[in-house]
DNA sequence: TTGAAAGCGCTACCAC
DNA sequence: GTGGTAGCGCTTTCAA
């Protein structure tokens, strides 16, 4: 590996001038600049950045936990982040924990060991909140990313979506169509983050005086499979369902594909709606209608986050940040209930 | 953040033991060990990774450069890169250049700049071979991942999948079943990538007396979208196709969706298969048939290899390692044509 | 068994 | 403008 000091040598100088070319650190002369590029390019020199972190006391890195990379939410959220933290001059460190506490644990003591400068942690059902408060306390910069409930904020700097609102949105969209007779589908334990886009939909249901009793309900997890064998319970349970919302674009794939399987068209004999809008739900045939999340915002934002918290005092109150609300996005999924349900 | 002089201190040591005592370097008291790892406990210390990087010439990372996170083979693929990294000690570090040269040329000088100690970059249609080994000459491991033809080794270390043979598998089958009137979607042009799949597809047919002409045949991105518009494209062009091959799954189901959307049903009205295996051929609906890849296998063998790179002298031959060869995987997408056709 | 000291490659500060 | 030099936090000889 080529080292400052043999560029130095090659150009003639010494290695505080060549470090000062390369950081256009004003003070060099025109000649002399161009005979160090020169040494540079000839030598292929490239300089060491972790010398250069250890110096400057900061690796010019994020680091990034997500739960499972295999979700196809996070690669689209995880190119948001990086774009963000490019131009901000970061690198991004992808850490995927597999839902591994301890993967997680030995990601978070990496960090806290200045792999990078500062971590965003996306919000999940298992994210341990006070292994997190830990880190931050002892100086490292964290920030959560997604917390779903910005009236109830986190013990920690977070960037946060009103998803209650998505629940609400759902209903809405349901009830103006018609729909009255309804099931749901979450991608969540009763008690994990999607209760509140659950208690949205509920809660406007129910002052539109329709009710969505527990038995309409099924809990599982965030993927396809799951969704699907949480719709074929449902709609064996439930005669005469006529809508569905799946608190995730993942499960309202599987509802969609149960459908099928029993012979129901889409939206005819049952419409289906997520949340998110992954790129999956435009790309399916019907394509879902679902209640976009604004991803790249709120990936933007936990960037910001994060380099303000980088550079912000110890003590100061935790900050929030919050996004634009979701968006309904209509498509195939959703229509009117035949008129003989 | 707690060096390690502040736990030596505290410990009533030099730094010289406690360094020894995180290091298991033998040599060490049962009593200071025990008072240094209270230290360290009580201080919360974390080892600072760039200065171990540093004075052991190398960081644990190695770096993983996709060309687009979007598309669900790499995710999944990074996972088993990621796991088989790890196995061995490594951080993984993904680097996704968005197609974009310039910033795989930054990723690339960043790792010439010790951000990790080689890196493994996936073939695709638009990788810059000469700049690769530009990087390798300065003497970057370098490991191409996912070299398509063994047999045609290209001019870097690399893990190979002979995906002839996909082509060969794919058309084997459709064979089998009973089709003579074919049709393609490539997820590559003509001269990309998938050239030698579609090759293997077309020799097959040939031996068996079928002819795959050109207007058979469309060229696209590896998309669901655009496989979609290459199908209509082709089953509008070419009436009384049975079967159709996609060099990749994503176009595959693209080519699911415009048949749903032209009213026909998969497989009595036309068969489809892709190639790769991604989690998604198996969660739609129909399932679809494919050709798999080892993907955990090139994944671990491409960790394997760069780390006998990160080892090597710098003169050897290039090596290759070739994965076992894919397999078909049949599933609901493909079935015998209609008697009438 | 423990300590002292020499760097790893780089930046930043202060002389010249 | 340019050079000398002191560290950043750590590991690793070599002495004690």
């Amino acid at each position: 590996m080529t080292t400052l000091v043999e560029v130095a040598q090659a150009a003639g100088v010494t290695a505080a001038t060549v470090s000062n070319v390369l950081r256009n650190r004003g003070k060099v002369g025109e000649e002399t600049r161009r005979r160090v590029l020169a040494a540079v390019e000839a030598l292929g020199y490239r300089p060491n950045l972790m010398a250069r972190a250890l110096v400057e006391g900061k690796p010019h890195t994020m680091a990034l936990v997500v739960s499972s990379i295999a979700n196809p939410f996070y690669p689209e959220f995880a190119l948001e982040v990086e774009r963000a933290a490019r131009k901000l001059g970061y690198f991004l460190l992808v850490c995927n924990t597999n839902d591994d506490p301890a993967q997680e644990r030995a990601y978070l003591d990496a960090v806290g060991g200045a792999l990078a400068q500062g971590v965003i942690v996306m919000n999940a059902d298992f994210v341990q909140l006070d292994a997190l408060q830990d880190l931050r306390r002892r100086g490292v910069p964290v920030v959560l990313c997604m917390w779903e409930r910005p009236q109830e904020p986190p013990p920690l700097p977070c960037v946060a979506v009103d998803l209650y609102q998505a629940g609400v949105l759902a209903a809405e969209h349901l009830l103006r169509l018609g729909h009255r007779r309804l099931g749901a589908v979450s991608g969540s334990e009763p008690s994990g983050n999607h209760k509140w886009r659950l208690q949205g939909f509920i809660d406007t249901l129910h002052k539109a005086d329709v009710d969505l009793p527990q038995t309409h309900i099924r809990f599982g997890h965030d993927t396809i499979d799951e969704g699907r064998n949480a719709a074929h319970s449902l709609l064996a349970g439930v005669p005469g369902l006529t809508a569905v919302f799946a608190t995730n674009d993942l499960p309202a794939l599987g509802v969609l594909q149960a459908a099928a399987e029993l012979g129901m068209e889409v939206p005819r004999d049952l419409s289906v709606i997520g949340v998110t809008d992954i790129q999956l739900a435009h790309q399916m045939r019907p394509a879902l209608s679902t209640v976009a999340m604004p991803t790249a915002e709120a990936a933007s934002l936990a960037v910001q986050l994060l380099q303000s918290e980088i550079k912000a005092e110890p003590d100061r109150p935790l900050p929030m940040l919050v996004t634009e609300p979701p968006k309904l996005v209509v498509r195939g999924s959703t229509g009117k209930p035949r008129a003989d349900r």
